[in-house]
Order: C-alpha cells, then sequence, then structure tokens
DNA sequence: GCATATGTGTTATAAAAATAACATATGGTG
DNA sequence: CACCATATGTTATTTTTATAACACATATGC
C-alpha cells in the first residue's frame, strides 16, 4: 500500500498541518486559533515542536516569533492528496473525481469558471494529441 | 472549523476506513492484507471493533465471518472529502482542483476520457445557464 | 529600569491508540 | 467424534498522543 505522509500523521497533527497548508504559513497562535476545542498555548507549541522534530514542518524566526510552514510544498503535498482521494473514493479514475467537482459535489461553479474549465479540458485535448 | 469525520479519527483508524470506502466491504482478514507493517490479526479486530463501537464502521454476519463497510455511504463522504481537500490544498476553488487533475497531478487522462469530461463540463454549463 | 504582555523551552501527567496473548465458538473432514 | 482450520471475544500491556503547568527570555510603555 501506498502511505502517503498525511497517513503518518496522527488526529492533531493532521489538523495542524492542514491549517498551515491553508494558510501557508502560520504562527503557534494563529494556529491555535484555527484547532477546535481551544487548546492551551502550550499544548499547540508542543505540538508543533513535535511535529517539526519529526520533519513535517519547519519554522523560520520573524521577530520574536516563530512562523510555522510545512516542510513539503504545496504543491507536492497536494499531488499525493489528490492521488489519495481518487483512489479512494473515484475507483482511480479522475474523470469521476472531475464529474464530482463539475456535479455539485463541492461548490457551485459559476458560468465564468465553466468557461475556463472548458477551455483547460481543450488545452489538454491538444496536448494529449500531441 | 469544520470537522469531517475524518478528522475525528486517529491514524491507524483513517487507514482502516479508507481501505473500506476502496473495497466497498471487507472482512477482517481483508482489511489486515491492506494495512501496512503486518498489524496481527487480533490487533485489526480489536481496531474494527472499535471503529464499529465508535459508530464509524457497521458490520453484517455471513456465514461464519463478518463482513465490515462503513457506516457513512461513499457518495456522502466523498462530497466531504473533497470539499476538505478543495480547502485545504485548492483555496476553496473547486477550478483549480479541476485544472491539476486535467494537468497531470494524478493519472494520465485518455483522449476518450477528455472527451467525456469536455462533455461533462457542456452539460454543467447548460444546467448554470438555465 | 521595571512591571507587563507576549513569546518560547522543559518537563510531567493523563488520555487515547495500538498491539497482541489468550480464550471461546463453529464448521468441515477423515 | 475428535481434530484442525478459521472465526470472533476478552483483556492486559506498551506506545503514542494530547494536554498543560511551570520556567525562562525579550520587547514595550510608563
Amino acid at each position: 500500500m501506498v502511505t502517503p505522509l498525511h497517513a503518518a500523521l496522527s488526529r492533531r497533527e493532521r489538523q495542524i498541518v492542514d491549517i498551515l497548508y491553508r494558510r501557508g504559513r502560520a504562527t503557534a497562535n494563529e494556529v491555535m486559533s484555527d484547532l477546535p476545542g481551544h487548546p492551551s498555548s502550550s499544548t499547540v507549541r508542543t505540538q508543533l515542536r513535535v511535529l517539526e522534530q519529526k520533519g513535517h514542518i519547519r519554522h523560520e524566526e520573524v521577530g520574536l516569533r516563530y512562523v510555522y510552514m510545512p516542510a513539503v510544498p504545496r504543491h507536492a503535498a497536494r499531488k499525493t492528496a489528490l492521488r489519495h482521494l481518487v483512489n479512494t473514493f473515484f475507483d482511480g479514475s479522475a474523470e469521476k473525481a472531475v464529474a464530482a467537482l463539475l456535479g455539485g459535489e463541492g461548490p457551485r461553479l459559476s458560468d465564468e469558471t465553466l468557461k475556463r474549465v472548458a477551455e483547460l479540458v481543450a488545452r489538454a485535448q491538444k496536448d494529449e494529441s500531441r
């Protein structure tokens, strides 16, 4: 079985890493405020340190505080996540996943957006035939 | 913060539930064989029982054995998973997610498939303008 | 310059998860 | 029918995770 990075994380660790992917970068306090259940600052900082020690995230010092970010670049992580999701819920079919996205499983797409998506498809078709 | 069902699961529990979504239904032994790290049968069965007790999965008796399956229907779970992934990695933009799927972040799409996707888009556009 | 607000580091403890030994049930087979 | 293979159930233990109290550092305003 493939084990995406995600799979190695505990419940809370995943929540934290996801927050970092959503925000790009965040301080301990920002992470804390996004977490459910009002964990204490101390708790969150400890978890951040553990995550860093495990190599999942890293930090930069900005003035007084630490700013944390994922160790794995977003585009790499999302590729893995996407593949995992497609395999788990869409029988490995990217087409089915696209269908779900277009068909309202997820946010509604505007007319504008659909036009751009149509272009994406057209471009992919061109690439394919080369 | 939204807490998808997934988020409430521990590392191993997630792996197990994902296996059930991939397979649809599975016996304890089948789950075991899909899990990394060669856990003992005893371990896996205990985990299945815990997951059931928590309400995440259920089982049917088929002859001698139990066949487990997710408690939440696949289409519902994947909707949640999709939304979470789009929010985490694609700034909430379904369009960006589609772009990633078309652009090779994931399995390559055949010409055939792209044609069908183009139709999906066309249909979505029609729906939209109504 | 010193109290205060806001950081981080260390360490201990409680809670949850993971693991598996051992016990019990059931069906087939010589 | 006794034995073996294959299930499930119970229970205990180890490991990991989650939590937070307490200690220390550094700016800032009065």
